[in-house]
DNA sequence: TCCAGTGGTGCTAACGTTAGCACAGGGATG
DNA sequence: CATCCCTGTGCTAACGTTAGCACCACTGGA
């Protein structure tokens, strides 16, 4: 690899020279800069970025931990993310911790060894103590799930309400057998999301055992389709779903597909996220609608903002965003029939 | 930031012994080797990568250049090479091209300066000169894409046959007014992809013109949209419609759906790549599915072993997949019906 | 003529880590 | 008792870059 000292060499000057040439410094002659950057530019020279680091200088990079990049929750995180940061000069390293906390601490490590600027997480239910650790010093945000041995920054949806409004959506439509499918409370969301949940039932007078839940692994699609399979199972099969996990939620339509459900005939589907295959699936799903693209958007500019003050400002921050609840055919009232399809 | 330095002094011990026991070397006794790993666990020690790499050793970081993550191709195969890489200590940088040149140059420097250890590149049509000579420095590996100036590592798709076949299947059931819709030819799969339609054209004893095309941004849902709106328009729009990219695929679902057309009555289409959306879609969708887990899984295992082993062997190497016509209920003869829905 | 000022450049150290060499102490061998 | 080897540790330099200070050759004013 060529260095600036090669540079130096051919040219007949110091090692300084053509570093302050190539950094623009005002002090080197613009004949010499001229030369400089010729040489450089004949020779292939590229920084050493290792180099310029062990100076003191930050690095330019920010991390995004998230479960799985194939959700399109998390990729269109990651694109907002690194189009808002391209633009500052950033790049985004990229750490899929696939819900488990041994594989989130060894990519913490090794972001840490890298010295990474800041850190953008998803984290899992209970992350390791070393991972609290190591993210304790470093500039980082919880982005949907909030773990409280964390940092208090942290991106989120307001779950309680979200899930509240969908299920109040079934109830009022007059379903008494309800089911709710989701992701295991010991993730702050989950929990948060299955209380919206119960909430929404005992606001419209229903007993406790109406609603009947399952819990699992929210971002395993296959998770979803055994889960549906046990609730159609049985003679009080429920008469409505609601989902809170798009994993789950993709994973419960492929099964209703398969196994040729009427819905909302025989089930009502509340889903959870919003995709553009969501639109087109069977009448049209009902379903819960983040403000994903927002919420990413404000994650890269507070990042952005935060790494380029100095002053460790890192006073509380919470920024909530509200679900929003987008009708499609999929819900009706028991033994309803469907609207006509939107296509 | 705690420095092997700062253990040193605090233990009485040479800044070579610290380095030394947290290297596991054989020469330091075990109990030496005892206290500095305690010392550095309660000092929250974290070797700094930076300076490791100054000495010589090579990052542990592959980046991915692609144009959109939010593209279920790009993503599934990031998932992929992030799994493979983790197992082997590698971290991943995610660089998104957006199909600009200049943003893609701007990426390849900053790759450069990282010295990121490899490369995998789904290449912009007509890559900058300075990012073909920086990929020069760097083993890598084009994905789909296939640029001629960079180098003959290659991992793709046999595009003018997978169209071939698509379209043969639409001319055997008499289709005589057809369209591909696709990239620009200054993409290399643009080019082979169109050339595969004009084949099965050619092979079916159509006339030149019996093939309408919309070439465009290959990335661009929207444009898919706006093209589908053109083909519908004016009175010998076809009957048959092949795809040549996963975005515009999805653009012409929604168009089509929004448009009410009928699929296949009025017009039969045979979309580009697989998601879970594509079966779903109105009769359930025929499409040209591609073996792209596999694909990253080899682009991952190849650049696993092209870093481990040191000698540059980097003869040509190119791998070619079949794509395959995964068969639903989107096409049918001029005028046919379409069959039930799947669900 | 001398001095201050200035424009342009060079020298050196430092960042944190590691590899090569040196060296001290102790036991075994001749 | 001298020599040798072995174990465990320390010293030093080097990686590529940059910041601080030093320096030299001028120019212009006293």
């Amino acid at each position: 690899m060529i260095t600036t000292r090669d540079i130096a060499e051919r040219l007949g000057v110091s090692v300084s020279t053509v570093g302050r040439a190539l950094s623009d410094d005002p002090r080197i002659s613009e004949e010499t800069k001229f030369r400089v950057r010729q040489a450089a530019s004949e020779m292939g020279y590229v920084g050493n970025r290792a180099a310029r680091m062990m100076r003191g200088a930050s690095s330019n990079v920010v991390a995004l931990v998230i479960p799985d990049i194939r959700n399109s929750f998390y990729s269109t995180i990651a694109h907002e993310l690194s189009k808002n940061m391209e633009a500052e000069g950033f790049q985004l390293m990229l750490s899929e911790t696939d819900d488990d906390r041994m594989v989130e601490l060894r990519h913490l490590r090794e972001l840490s060894a890298t010295r990474v600027a800041g850190v953008i997480i998803v984290p899992t239910a209970r992350p390791h103590s070393d991972t609290v650790k190591l993210l304790r010093t470093v500039p980082h945000l919880q982005l949907l799930r909030r773990h409280p041995s964390l940092g208090s920054q942290w991106f989120g949806v307001d779950d309680h309400e979200a899930l509240r409004q969908a299920t109040a959506h079934l109830v009022t439509q007059g379903h008494t057998r309800l089911a709710y499918m989701g992701g295991p409370t010991e993730l702050p969301t989950g929990a948060e999301r299955l209380r919206g949940f119960r909430s929404a039932l005992r606001e419209g007078g229903l007993p406790e055992d109406a609603g009947r839940t399952e819990l699992g692994p929210p971002s395993s699609v296959d998770h979803g389709r055994q889960a549906m399979r046990r609730l159609l199972k049985g003679p009080d099969a429920p008469t409505a779903l609601v989902l809170g996990s798009i994993q789950l939620t993709r994973g419960v339509l492929e099964e209703l597909s398969e196994q040729r459900v009427k819905v909302p005939g025989e089930l009502s589907v509340v889903g959870f996220g919003d995709e553009p295959g969501f639109s087109w699936w069977g009448p049209g799903l009902t379903t819960i609608g983040l403000p994903i693209q927002e919420m990413a958007t404000g994650c890269a500019l507070w990042l952005m903002r935060r790494l380029k003050t100095e002053p460790g400002n890192d006073g509380p921050y919470t920024s909530v965003s509200p679900g929003s609840l987008v009708l499609r055919g999929s819900t009706a009232p028991p033994g309803g029939r469907a609207p006509s399809r939107s296509h």
